[in-house]
DNA sequence: CTTTAGCACTCTCCTTGTTAGAGTGCTAAT
DNA sequence: ATTAGCACTCTAACAAGGAGAGTGCTAAAG
């Protein structure tokens, strides 16, 4: 599609740009890389360039600066060798997520630390979904009155721990009975299938009849219904340093997408399901409100199967190639984590 | 040390001030409180003000500004009495902690959410801190290869729910009985009290012979010593959207703090042995990076003892009556929701 | 003796004008 | 096909001027 001088000058210019926001000069370009052209070459180059929609002016007698589509070519031509510079971050990342492993309770809360502290972009994770977990067992043990405090125990990397409230009180007896119900008619089933049952037996109202099985039943409702993931975000404070993020409108429409956890939630639980790291450029994210941005996220697994991902957001003016290598050695980090000796 | 008058012009200057930002002229106040003065007289008034270090000037020729000292002494001064506007907000928000008072779980974050949604500052809740909880069970259960899952209930709404890395595998049997070890053992005790003892008896390693206390001394120590207080923030766009929060560098100086959840929790929990609300106004923060803003926090207790705190962040010009009301209020909600039927 | 009206003065903010600099696009020469 | 040269355009930065808001002071009024 481009030839190699085009793909040439179209790399120099979003380079400079990242490295420096404000637009590229042709003459900034034949200083910085020494192509062996004149200022003149680049000029017509850098019309075409802008005729294809790669590269685009601010206004007439401005350099140039990249597109959406610009930053696109250039992810998709993305040479995968990486650079030294690459390479040291990379060995850095990994030195720092191994000090991490051993703690399993805030490791992911950790590792969008990391991912942000690096890429000095924002950092998100989110914790493993728990839609193909299989239940190992349930516990309910008496907590004040009137609440149980509930320990669920998955075949997988969760643990979910609530406490929710009964209509009465529960001897200690009687929940042992109900965890040993539910162990019984559920141990083995994934949480989704189990809540789907639930719902469709307690709609089914004539087995409950008993109360022991309406007991549990109300229980379950209770505890499989929710999915109580948590979403970590770490380095806002990062991007503040930018130079993109002048403008305080945007960064408050920004902060308010992030803040409803909902919606990372759903986002990154799409990029679950795709393999690989993903990048989303300015006007191709989903999301109105991240269209100012570049996201990179990639999926974490359990073995094979996608239980979760992490992401980076930054300006569109980011650092891609550095970016998805932090977010594809992360994911696979976690991917070993989670998979390790089960 | 005021009279009435002068004190009157402090406040219609801090209220007109809260209402918009920017110098407060002699002429406006007239228009607005009717108090039946010139321009000329009020304009002798705060120059008064200005000599006594309430009001100052922030170039010749303009209004006056409120200092910190001038609203700490409108806050000292404060009627007690709620205008309707503030009894109106606070049923409101009676109304919203009543609606997600049974939702134990994400109590304090909705809590957090509560406060920067009707505040329209910073909301900021923490978890109970664990300091006089006592040990009413541990369980250990088997988790993954050399990894054990942790159940902590205590005797205050507090579960602490951790999965830990062991040496080696180890049975369920073994695990039944480090945990019957460790519950006869120290159920009844203040998890302060078991860290302590706990680290005391490794340091004296006479004692360590026996495998099975070793193990259990092993598993206390890596439960015990971390305190995993949480910290809920919410309403950081909120607070963009007022023109103090201009300056992108002091933003990014807030969040940088705000991310380090250290911080605030070390913050919080000086507010947790004072009781009633504290207020904090810019220079009077502790924290120089907070010394630009206004600080409202409070403690609430499980009965009578103190266990965590919530808070509000504003700029100094902030509607400290109606931030002081959401917070004792919300308080108070808290502490009675902790020490409700134990 | 306190309060008020009037007026000169000051400072900011906004608008306008000017200039320097950077970069392009075009044309003609290589 | 490439390059040098040149006229043109646009921005960013600075300076100058005017409007507006508000003060401080002085002298008069209550």
């Amino acid at each position: 599609m481009l030839d190699g001088r085009s793909k040439q000058i179209l790399e120099a210019v979003i380079q400079l740009y990242i490295s420096s926001p404000g637009p590229v000069g042709s003459r900034a370009i034949t200083k910085k890389f020494p192509i062996g052209l004149s200022p003149a070459t680049i000029r017509n180059i850098m019309s075409d360039l802008e005729d294809m929609g790669f590269l685009r002016q601010p206004h007439t007698s401005a350099g140039r600066v990249p597109t959406d589509s610009g930053y696109r070519y250039y992810v998709d031509t993305l040479t995968t060798e990486k650079s030294e510079i690459d390479a040291e971050l990379s060995s850095e990342l990994i030195r720092k997520l191994e000090i991490i492993r051993t703690d399993v309770n805030s490791f992911l809360d950790n590792a969008s630390r990391m991912l942000s502290e690096l890429s000095h972009y924002i950092g998100i994770s989110v914790t493993p979904n728990t839609h193909h977990a299989t239940l190992s067992r349930i516990e309910l043990i008496p907590y004040r009155k009137n609440q149980i405090a509930v320990m669920l125990i998955t075949d997988e990397a969760v643990i979910r721990n609530r406490i929710i409230s009964a209509e009465h009180e529960i001897s200690r007896e009687d929940l042992n009975r109900l965890s040993g119900y539910i162990n019984e008619r559920y141990a083995g089933h994934t949480l989704e299938e189990i809540r789907k049952t639930v719902v469709a037996e307690i709609a089914n109202d004539h087995i409950l009849c008993d109360s022991l099985i309406s007991e549990a039943m109300a229980i379950c409702k209770n505890v499989f219904s929710v999915s109580d993931s948590d979403v970590f975000i770490s380095g806002l404070s990062e991007v503040l340093t930018l130079p993109d993020f002048c403008d305080i409108e945007r960064i408050r429409r920004l902060l308010k997408t992030i803040e409803d956890k909902h919606v990372i939630l759903s986002l990154l639980e799409k990029i679950s399901s795709t393999d690989g790291p993903q990048v989303f450029i300015g006007s191709e994210n989903p999301l109105d409100e991240f269209k100012q941005f570049s996201f990179v996220a990639a999926p974490y697994c359990e073995g094979t199967r996608p239980i979760g991902a992490i992401a980076i957001i930054g300006p569109t003016r980011m650092n891609y190639s550095q970016a998805i290598t932090l977010v594809d050695i992360t994911a696979k980090f976690i991917t070993e984590i989670f998979s390790y000796s089960r």
